[in-house]
DNA sequence: CGAATGCTTGATATGGTTCAAATCCCGTGG
DNA sequence: CCACGGGATTTGAACCATATCAAGCATTCG
């Protein structure tokens, strides 16, 4: 895990939050003024170590990210993902004792930001701590949707539901859903929805034959989007947190 | 669903919100000002219908409510149980479209509060707005959990790692958690486990043989809470947000 | 080129579902 | 106080979706 110093990129987080909630200009400048620390975690090393308690939250800049739990008898539950963009535990500024370990998938880039800079520009601008709270009720709102989806879907339905979650929110246009790049291993796969490596590849090969999708290492191809969303009863409404909608007081 | 008006009652609310976060002699009265309006509503109704558009948060002082997700062919997955002193769609203040339905298990009372008044003093006292984010990013741990417990747990572990969140939750005691009153039907337990009510009677018929539980009606006699805790690998942890920490800045 | 990791497939086992029916429980009205 | 009705619980039998075990193949990387 190298380590250097830096000021500023947190140009994709701005991004981010502006999707979801309006900023001012000042508010902007606070948030790309924030102190950093560059990080570089290769594949399967732990950002944050279970119940390890942090001072710092994590921005993933580059790779993927995945929170994992735990069962005594070593099988592992993704209970959320992470792509570049997201600060994969912004929850931490206000509950900074982990309960799971967060884990990079592959090579991964973080930018470090102190848990007290971030609850100083929260205390100090009440938008941007509103705009924090409603980034991790999206995160929440999706947790709710794998509940739904490793609860009462079959395996068929859960991957199609993933895929399509994963699709949606690595796609800055409506073109890029068909065709993207999912760096997860099939017992990444397996331990996101909640079955066997061994049934994923099989789910995977029968989504292959019937038409919808093709999976080849890394490389999603989705050939019918239509039947993939109604597979997995897909509804992205849940990712969203309308920016546009006058929730915020312009006082 | 009958109404009356009413000033205050939140105190169950404020002692909820200081078992995670201080707050000062200014901050809890901002608080218990807050205008509510008392609202009953009758089991198997729904307080927040799916995709509503809500501008109150809900507030539950007696009586037993769920998050309801629901699959095309109908079958039904809880995500969140909400018990009495907390405010079951904090979250909606940030997010007001639900993506889910609120619905009474049994009869209820609940207080609503307006967004736009919880927001207001979310404004006007930062450690207000943190300690809200906070008390969502609880409920945000036990969603996490549950992804786990549903996704790599057998029956019985599920099972029991719901009957010890719930007996850790009502408990205001140690002695408490071993015998407390859920009012669920098995149809309820099947849903918050993403079993089938069959199977969690069969369940139920196990725990009580192994002499860990007794589940009569509504009624919760734990036998071994150690073996209860065990066979369900619950830790009470994910359920905490210490106050005692000094997460807050003290400016 | 060899080792490691990931993918694929077959055979068998099983935990949980489904369907169906009986019984229990409790509130309600006569 | 009893009869009735409807939900909730309980149990059995058959079935099936997914797990488990095991082996061979493919791909990448040092």
């Amino acid at each position: 895990m190298s380590q250097s110093s830096s000021s500023s990129n947190l140009g994709s987080f701005i991004k981010r939050i502006e999707v979801r909630s309006h900023l001012t200009e000042q508010e902007r400048q606070a948030i790309v003024h924030l102190p950093v620390r560059v990080v570089q975690v290769k594949a399967n090393r732990d950002l944050v170590r279970l119940g390890e308690r942090v001072n710092h939250a994590c921005l993933i800049v580059y790779g993927l990210v995945g929170r994992f739990g735990e069962t005594k008898e070593g099988q592992r539950q993704i209970t959320a993902l992470h792509i570049p963009g997201d600060m994969a535990d912004l929850h931490s500024v206000v509950r900074p004792v982990g309960t799971s370990a967060l884990q990079a998938l592959t090579t991964t880039t973080v930018l470090r930001v102190l848990h007290d800079d971030l609850r100083a520009i929260a205390r100090q601008y009440p938008a941007i701590a509103e705009a924090f709270w409603r980034d991790c009720m999206v995160d929440a709102a999706i947790l709710s949707q794998w509940v739904v989806n490793v609860g009462r879907r079959d395996a068929k339905s859960r991957m199609a539901h993933l895929l399509c979650e994963m699709a949606s929110r690595y796609a800055n246009d409506e073109g890029a859903k068909l065709s993207f790049d999912l760096p997860m291993t099939q017992q990444h796969l397996a331990d996101a929805t909640g079955l066997t490596s061994v049934h994923v590849n099989r789910t995977l090969k029968a989504l292959r034959e019937d038409g919808v999708v093709t999976i080849t290492g890394r490389d999603v191809q989705v050939h019918q989007w239509d039947r993939l969303v109604s597979l997995g009863e897909f509804d992205a409404a849940y990712l969203q947190a309308d920016a546009r909608q006058p929730e915020r007081l312009l006082n």
